[in-house]
RNA sequence: GUGCCCAUAGCUCAGCUGGAUAGAGUGCCUGACUACGAAUCAGGAGGUCGCAGGUUCGAAUCCUGCUGGGCACGCCA
């Protein structure tokens, strides 16, 4: 999908290149091989609406003053069929290109005939991406560590997809293995205590109070029909009724929190036979060993700090093998292009292994990309806030959305790149003024509607509105947002080529600000009814890519507030 | 002790593969509603980019060392 920027953008970057071939024909310029060199927006926009470092780039081989070298390529651009107006060399040596203003006339245009579709790239060409992300564990309730993660990953995938890939949102269900083995135990430690017997809640076991709970429950139904049978089948029983009502809970606290997952991958499907190819595997090729009655992985031969135990010695497979197992699935037997897994800070050090391993089955671990995202702290009056007052535990995912709710949750969460430490204020976010960020991004989305209502009151119709003539748009508020509403699919695309939802939370609020400055500076109904028009173009395009991206952020935009 | 992440305005953070006078929000100060939503806008003050070296036309950005904080180093996940 072309878009306006990007076909100026190369026409410059050929008209550069073609200069580049005449000044060198000519001797004025010397060179064997293009530098690398960028064409960007500079910040100022005394610099014009796009510049170049090419000259600079150039010194080495050329071995020339970077201003001569920029003078030569400009004597030789041919700027024929372009929007160049004026090309200029500033600074230590760049060029700075003017552009007429109509190219952002096109803009409009072009967010007008695409509508939700105005963003979107083909950088992925249909690559087909598995993005597994949350993947709490459903021994219990889900906490801020979620949350970022949940709303990093809905919005990456929403990111990826716009950029042209085809993505599935996947969550591993954790149902198998040692704090499945756990939970039972804490269970049944409780449902015993609940008829007086002894019980013990194991070591690295759970406490909390929805584990009695689910006791409880338990008994409503079952009473004391598993108080004398043997410790497994009881244990299985109550697993099996935990565990369904947690993923249950899972799937409900997700969806009222905006995610809708494709893939729900449990564990224990793994153990079946994925597990055993996937050891087979290792060991055909020589990458795994026994000692002190443990089969162990050479991790250490691919990166990793040291070997990795597999099997226990007790016969059962660590998480890690299970792991391996996992990555198997998704990138040999099902196949997508790239796997993505956001993981919290904690779980770094499984980077390097779990890479180390899918070399050691011969799958390049460059289609393994793991998102290391940076702990969550919640801060209430100015101070580190661990427990929910009301119910005086850890606060979880679903009572951080009931107080602030999930706009402002989703919002504050994509804020912060993901690598840097997030201080979540509780108090900031549930505030309905200036001050909060999500509701000055919504105000300019509900503010536009209103204007947008009262177009009929002047007899107007979108259709009136989409015949519009931009180039009535003169004023500098009205150039700067138009250049701001340009930049949305560039925005995609660097957002995901690094995998970083957090650029387009920050680029909706420069939207949101140019509006309300244009706003400010601007009158939508004036007497010139062509004018009138134009501005209401305006700020349709405006509100149409204030949604594309906070339907991307997966928060609401209102129309009314 | 070893590895990974972080350190930029009072506070919270941007700064895309090295580029021009280091930006934004918030807080503080001064202004703007008889006009489309003031949940808004305009302006001002505020910096040794943790410290010290190095690489080069050019470093907040790359390299080395140090300081301070987070996380991880288990036959847990």
């Amino acid at each position: 999908m072309n878009n306006v920027m990007n076909t100026i953008e190369k026409n410059i970057l050929s008209s550069i290149k073609d200069s580049l071939l005449k000044a060198k024909e000519l001797g004025e310029i010397e060179y064997d091989e293009i530098p690398d060199f960028i064409l960007e927006v500079p910040r100022e926009k005394d610099h014009g609406d796009f510049a170049t470092n090419i000259a600079m780039q150039l010194t080495k081989q050329a071995k020339k003053n970077p201003r001569l070298i920029a003078q030569s390529i400009i004597d030789h651009l041919d700027t024929q069929g372009t929007f160049i107006e004026k090309v200029e060399i500033a600074g230590p040596g760049f060029i700075n290109f003017k552009l007429d203003n109509s190219w952002l006339y096109d803009v409009l245009k072009d967010i007008s005939i695409k509508k939700e579709k105005y963003g979107a790239i083909d950088l992925g060409k249909g690559k087909r991406i598995n993005l597994e992300f949350v993947s709490a564990n459903p021994t219990g309730p889900m906490h801020m560590g979620n949350g970022r993660g949940g709303a990093l990953g809905d919005s990456l995938a929403a990111i990826l997809e716009m950029a042209g890939y085809n993505v599935t949102r996947e969550f591993y269900i954790n149902d198998a293995g040692n704090q499945i083995e756990k939970f039972g135990q804490s269970l049944e430690a409780r449902y015993l205590q609940l008829f007086g017997r002894e019980g013990q809640v194991p070591e690295g076991g759970y406490e909390g109070e929805d584990i009695t709970q689910h006791a409880k429950k338990f008994i409503e139904i079952h009473g004391d029909s598993y108080l004398d049978v043997d410790a497994h089948t009881r244990r299985k029983a109550l697993i099996d009724y935990a565990l369904e009502k947690n993923i249950n809970q899972l799937k409900k606290d997700l969806k009222d929190y905006g995610i809708n997952f494709d893939v729900w991958f449990p564990e224990h499907k793994l153990h079946d036979s994925a597990l055993g190819e996937a050891m087979e595997l290792l060991n055909k090729r020589g990458q795994i060993y026994e000692k002190d009655g443990a089969i162990w992985f050479k991790a250490s031969d691919f990166g990793a700090e040291k070997d990795e135990v597999l099997i226990r010695n007790n016969g059962f497979p660590t998480y890690f093998a299970v792991d391996i197992a996992y990555h198997i699935n998704k990138l040999k037997t099902r196949n997508f292009d790239l796997a993505i897994n956001i993981w919290g800070a904690d779980h770094h050090g499984h980077v390097a292994r779990l890479k180390g391993a899918m070399d050691a089955v011969g799958i390049d671990s460059s289609r393994l990309e793991v998102i290391i995202m940076q702990l969550v702290r919640l801060f209430r009056n100015g101070e580190i806030a661990r427990m929910s007052k009301r119910k005086g535990k850890s606060i979880t995912l679903s009572d951080l959305v009931e107080e602030v709710g999930r706009d402002a949750a989703r919002f504050f969460f994509n804020m912060r790149s993901s690598d840097s430490h997030l201080d979540f204020d509780l108090d900031l976010a549930i505030k309905q003024s200036n001050e909060n960020p999500v509701f000055y991004v919504q105000y300019a989305h509900a503010r536009i509607c209103s204007i947008l209502r009262q177009m009929e009151e002047a007899g107007l119709s979108a259709e009136d509105i989409n015949q519009a003539n931009p180039s009535l748009l003169k004023e500098e508020q009205e150039l700067d947002l138009m250049r701001k509403l340009a930049e949305l699919p560039g925005e995609i695309e660097i957002a995901a080529r690094n995998l970083e939802p957090s650029r387009i939370t920050r680029y909706v609020l420069d939207v949101a600000s140019l509006l309300h400055s244009f706003y400010n500076a601007c009158r939508v109904k004036v007497e010139d009814r062509e004018l009138m028009k134009a501005r209401l173009l305006l700020i349709s395009s405006t509100r149409q890519v204030i949604y594309n991206v906070l339907k991307i952020l997966g928060i609401s935009a209102p129309e009314k507030m």
